[in-house]
DNA sequence: TCTTGAGTAATAGTAATACTATCATTATAG
DNA sequence: CTATAATGATAGTATTACTATTACTCAAGA
């Protein structure tokens, strides 16, 4: 069931907006599926057209390249996560309130309804865990993040930072806070999977709580602030 | 001037031994460059092959393929920086006082005297720091743990763990502290010079101390004992 | 109704990548 | 002086990451 969002993001990700047609659609929805299954490193367009009947050079009227459809994908990602943030502590009054709502959807983003029915946003998360990293580690980075790439992982940060600082305007690293809390969310739940001995951080049956009871640990001791 | 310490790898890592060739430590020394120049997806063997005037075939002998020369490279630098760690330590009784000195040496490994003539441990550290996480970030990431292909990292991450419990033992997460400081000393580093807004950081003639400032900040808020 | 054009498919082709294989040459250790 | 390990030289293959061209399909506008 559709509530009709429609993400909007830089254009220059694009060539031609994946979201106006079916094939675009397509696209976005079977590349979440195919990057998540073989890695992003195996994935080819090639191979992502054999799964969507079409061709290589279909797609590639749509993104220049791989990493390009990437950076949309993550993008999107974030972009979503803010949306959750948002409508999640509507009405909220208490900032400390709020920064455990989004500490939870950092976390739990999975367990939310569908938004879009061509974005499997479950699958989406595990695949920004595991490759997410990818879009801006590469040498591309200052002309990518001049062009705007990144700039749905700066909004999302400098909202959480803003928080953050609400909670207690002492702090002097409301932004470094912001985005590794981000990071923490996402690497513990990859660590507690694939390296446990990096965390202490254990998982079971799906449930990835204890990554943010750890979180709001963390936030509650750096932070002084401890009205409610 | 070499101390002549080796460092000792997983030998799954490689084919043939870099370290006892003359062709290996060439090839040790200037994927490091190269990989640095151009970065990890532009790099190839047989550029570095152009590189060292010998051949791709001749490299190949060595390493199976560049992802593995990548772990074995990011392996090498975090053995270094547990030599590193250990020799800073040494005789120093106090735990904070230890967990002080391996903030400083997290951030400013680049700063100490080279220990092997053909690895710019310096430009190595920039290296893992912009491309680092792709070592584990992959579809093979539980096979290689199981071949112990991060045997390094974790063991670096474990005496860090190590140093916070006598710091503090009521602490819950020691091993995710440990990890996080090592990804956060790369990561902030990183964000400071290519996404300030990711950060509070600013760096200004290469000197990352405020890095240094931060994550004690953190770990002086995060953990209880005050002792000295 | 005819035309136009946007979107897509089909096909082909290229340069580079990621290897593998073979054989010749050089260095060195016994 | 010889045996053998290491390297070099060369060649070859399948795949990747594109670009180009042509043709088909279908819906809207004249």
């Amino acid at each position: 069931m559709s509530i009709g969002i429609k993400i909007s993001l830089n254009p220059k990700l694009y060539l031609r907006d994946p979201q106006e047609t079916p094939l675009g659609q397509k696209i976005i929805k079977n590349s979440i599926l195919l990057i998540d299954e073989i890695g992003f490193e195996s994935f080819t367009f090639k191979k992502l057209a054999g799964k969507i009947k079409s061709t290589e050079a279909s797609i590639y009227r749509y993104f220049e390249n791989k990493h390009l459809l990437l950076i949309y994908l993550v993008s999107w990602y974030w972009e979503w996560l803010s949306y959750l943030i948002d409508i999640n502590t509507l009405n909220i009054e208490s900032s400390r309130k709020k920064l455990n709502i989004i500490i939870d959807t950092l976390v739990e983003a999975y367990r939310e309804n569908p938004a879009i029915e061509y974005v499997n946003e479950s699958i989406l998360q595990r695949l920004v865990i595991a490759e997410g990293a990818k879009a801006y580690h590469t040498k591309a980075v200052d002309k990518d993040n001049k062009d705007g790439f990144f700039i749905n992982f700066k909004e999302l940060s400098e909202k959480i930072a803003k928080v953050i600082e609400e909670v207690d305007p002492q702090f002097k690293y409301p932004h470094a806070l912001a985005s590794n809390l981000i990071e923490m969310a996402n690497n513990h739940s990859f660590f507690a999977v694939h390296l446990p001995r990096l965390t202490d951080i254990k998982i079971s049956d799906e449930d990835y709580s204890p990554v943010k009871e750890m979180l709001c640990h963390f936030v509650s001791k750096l932070l002084n602030n401890e009205k409610p």
